[in-house]
DNA sequence: AATGAATGAGACTTCATTCAT
DNA sequence: CATGAATGAAGTCTCATTCAT
């Protein structure tokens, strides 16, 4: 008896424990959009979470180590969404790659909040050797991925002379680039416009797989 | 004679200001490209400088100052660098282009240092209204005058369906998204390639204008 | 029951915080009287109360803040001082007069190291419109009671021509200006002179309230 | 005849040295009224004399010595009003007392500018002992007049019971005290009520040298 | 597990003083 | 004599971390 109350209580505690750390993050990324990382301390953060002072010491071993599971559950939401979104578009690539582009222009991803965090992130990546190392963990797969489309979408299409490797790099440039002029300019660009340049650009690379703009996609199987 | 002496004499004076100003600068950008905005202390800048403590706020109003400063000496910089490049590149629109792009993966403005310190800069745009500011003031002209030539270019060669700005935003993008690229895997990615990367993108864009990577680029008025 | 020690700890830790502030007041009084505003740091504060440097920010939001309680505690001491003294005295009021006096120059806030405190408030009041705003809260009332207690007086020994307004302003000064003798001349001056010099102006001012120095006083009610 | 020149010089640059001294002074002055001890910089003072920043140590030893010259000028100034004032007074005593009491309230010196200057000064006289060195030298003389001035008052009018020294003390002690009033309330007090405030009390001591007030002043010789 | 007071290193900034020009 | 750039000590304040309760 006593240990299946021991059970439950560990099980309701271990919970509470995630639960509190969950909280934190979240709270982390709030600060960090609102304030950067400069602005950001275990001030805000608990006091943003309602949480009392001491918390993030009990929970993480120090701030670096916040910082870095933030930015693990940054990469990891934003990991699980356009794996997720490629998986269920069917077995075609085509369909597959605009998935992901469609994914990686998702508001859960791609707002002003976490744009602004995932900035600050690669703005330390130089001489912070963990972000990288975080990033890297979850960009790698992304990369092979997005890599292997191209190299299927290519073959199909029997785009001659087109570099596979070339095009996944330019695919998640110019991802990555739209992103960054959705941070400078948030009032000007939208993530719809954005997301819109990218299929114009996979319509110039695959011709034969994503239409021209303002055209209806090819049916499946066509 | 007096008269030239004490002209002399200020003209020396405005010279060292100027000059310990750049020194300060100089040492900021070797200081965030080394620790990051939140590892750059005062004292790290003028230990780098070689200069004494006190003379960040005699020569400038705050950290926050020379930090402004700092971006705008880089964009100023890489404003000059492109610029010159475009207008020594001759009358032609793609000629012109191809000499911006160039530019962007030139050393000077594209090495792991610099672009350390531009993502640090953007890392902090959201909250920092100064630095949108100076980076604005900047990048406006350059978007401006690449639109131009897409326009130019895209009527030149009857490339139906093209936007001009949209392709034109794609353009930056791309080259943003490459310098990202850069300074995340920096010992995988490297300026040429990532170049190289671009032009794949032009050839893919304007085909009339850019060659297929590996082929000759066209000849003038060809 | 943990109720009752919930309490008891937030009890035990309200008068824990009220500890702390009113040590490092009684240390800023007592840096304030042996170096002056000028030459007192936070530094020596923490240390004259055996305190840990970052205590002053965490109890008081700055130092000027620690400045504004530490004049409003002198000035509380100072007001209920003379204000339980005057009640204690009984109805008449020559006697209340008279307390007020007395508590003037008690030691307690006629003390050497209080009198320089008080001046160096005084010497910053211009251009430190808390320390005015702080003072008068007290003052206005003190003059008050004087005001009432002159006009009370010379209504009962009809001294006629004499504007109590004028008597308490007077009499006011004249403690103050003996205040700033205690200062300037600590060794020749003191306190049992000084107020014995008010005595002298109140029989002066007042003939049949109070003797001429060195003859008793008269006889309560009589 | 260069010596000639060279002495002219000599009194040129003599006189240009005092005025500049002079100069940065008044400055001073100017500066703790408006600033106080603590937001007094050099850099004020000599903004506020139209200097260059070097030149207080080329003309001072330190600030230190800037501010100890500062107060004597004050000093100076004082007694020359008031000694000035009494001896243009005439030969009787209570017209030289009052010719004091006069002085001490002109604008000259008892300017809402002055007397926050003087509080500046006293407010750190217990901790700087050059300010009570050079406050005592002009000071001792000035009360020594006064006693001398109510020996011969109180020896005129047959005042019996009344201690010269004490009286003197009184006197003095009320101008502070009435100054200390000014300073204070600015715009509630004002000179003339003070210096009105003090003829009162000086009829209430000496009542056939003084009158009442409203009364018209005794006639001379009368 | 949680709280929040306390610590102390270190950041930015100010400013008296020095000194080359 | 005068200027103003430069120095560097010292001050206030912030904040990650620790720890008694």
């Amino acid at each position: 008896m006593t240990g299946v109350i021991a059970k439950k209580t560990g099980k309701t505690r271990t919970a509470a424990r995630a639960a509190r750390r969950q909280q934190l993050i979240s709270a982390t990324i709030d600060s960090i959009a609102e304030r950067g990382f400069s602005g950001t301390t275990l001030d805000n953060v608990t006091k943003g979470a309602s949480l009392s002072h001491g918390v993030v010491n009990f929970h993480f071993d120090s701030k670096e180590t916040l910082y870095d599971e933030t930015l693990g559950f940054l990469a990891r939401e934003h990991y699980f969404l356009w794996h997720d979104s490629m998986e269920q578009a069917g077995p075609e690539p085509d369909r597959q790659l605009a998935a992901i582009v469609e994914a990686d222009f998702n508001i859960k991803v791609c707002s002003s909040k976490k744009l602004a965090v995932w900035f600050a992130f690669w703005g330390q990546v130089k001489y912070r050797p963990n972000y990288i190392k975080i990033h890297y963990a979850y960009d790698e797969h992304r990369f092979a991925e997005i890599a292997r489309l191209c190299t299927e979408i290519i073959a199909h299409g029997n785009y001659d002379g087109l570099e596979p490797v070339s095009a996944a790099r330019c695919i998640e440039a110019l991802i990555d680039g739209l992103w960054l002029n959705l941070l400078l300019y948030p009032s000007g660009a939208n993530r719809i416009r954005a997301r819109d340049d990218c299929f114009v650009f996979l319509a110039k690379l695959f011709p034969k797989h994503f239409p021209e703009p303002g055209k209806p996609r090819r049916p499946a199987n066509g």
